[in-house]
DNA sequence: CACTTAAAGCGGTGGTCTTTGCCTTAAGGG
DNA sequence: CCCTTAAGGCAAAGACCACCGCTTTAAGTG
């Protein structure tokens, strides 16, 4: 049953937006009945947040020991999360809704996304290697990813996350990347 | 009448956040009748809409014709105007809500923004500057900003928005904004 | 087989939002 | 002065959500 709930959120958050995705909704959707979903999850926006989390845990591309290509790897993961049906859609639910699970929310998102970049940083910190601050990735790469997808600029494309991590690294690859 | 609603807007979006800005809540503090708001604007969304539209035209800043203190000005007026009270809350409400409105909110949420930093670059374009294209000023400064705000990112003032546009004009300034 | 217990279904209740029809009010024009 | 009309207030009706107590099912155990 959970994993029917679990299929009705993510089918939900795609079709009607994660405002419209109420238990009622996800009970009738998922075939059960509206009592369960409350009495496991309590809130909407538990059961969004419980989703999101399952979510992120599935898959976690590895390292390979180059600092550049491990960022670009990241990066690349990064956009194809948002970018899949209701990726973003789940950043919305954490961003937007009830006061009170909103700064949780956001911290947990910023978190996983923290962690997912600390990740190469740190291997090429004990490498020795020179690496640039976890907030300059953020502001240079992750940041431009989230606003993009958010607002839905064309040209966001992996191509391009690459270019992200290229500029960090230097002045190189900025011209064919269409960042100029 | 329609300043009393709007007002309550504004209120009731930083006393309790925008998803608890409902219609009939509108009313109670507006101290107007709910159907009254349900004629004039349907929707919360809408509502909501029609409140951040009116208050982005109220006040911009003026150029002064240095490309880089004009962006920085923009860049420092668009972070406070972010940061005040509500700020945020505005801009969720346009990335959040129902999805029928939300692509008209994200666009007219996008051109505001962009207007905003394209009129310096085009003021600076015909001066015979080479100017930096909007998307690279969106990537490395607008968005940013915006992730660090939703996000509650510390030691996002006016002197890292200043070092947001310094690094574009190149390497000088880094060192001392915290953004190494 | 009987017992225990956790999980899910069922119905009802209260509360809020949303819609609708009708009435009142006030401003503008003949 | 009277008429027209748009705007707002009023109240009732419908819909939906959230919550609660109770029952039923099913799995696990001695």
């Amino acid at each position: 049953m959970r994993t029917a709930v679990h299929q009705a959120v993510v089918d939900l958050v795609q079709d009607v937006g994660a405002d419209k995705v109420t238990i009622p909704a996800v009970a009738r959707r998922a075939g059960v009945n509206p009592s369960s979903v409350y009495r496991r999850w309590g809130t909407a926006a538990a059961l969004l947040a419980d989703v999101a989390t399952r979510r992120q845990g599935e898959e976690t591309p590895e390292l390979l020991g180059d600092l550049r290509r491990d960022l670009e790897r990241v990066a690349v993961w990064t956009l194809s999360d948002l970018s899949r049906p209701g990726g973003v859609a789940f950043f919305r639910a954490e961003v937007a809704p009830d006061v009170d699970d909103r700064r949780a929310g956001l911290r947990a998102c910023l978190r996983r996304v923290s962690a997912r970049f600390q990740a190469p940083l740190d291997a090429a910190a004990r490498r020795g290697e020179v690496v640039p601050s976890l907030e300059r990735v953020l502001d240079r790469v992750v940041a431009p990813l989230y606003f993009r997808v958010v607002f839905s600029v064309p040209g966001t494309d992996e191509r391009f996350a690459r270019g992200l991590v290229a500029e960090l690294f230097g002045a190189s690859g900025v011209e064919g990347s269409g960042l100029g």
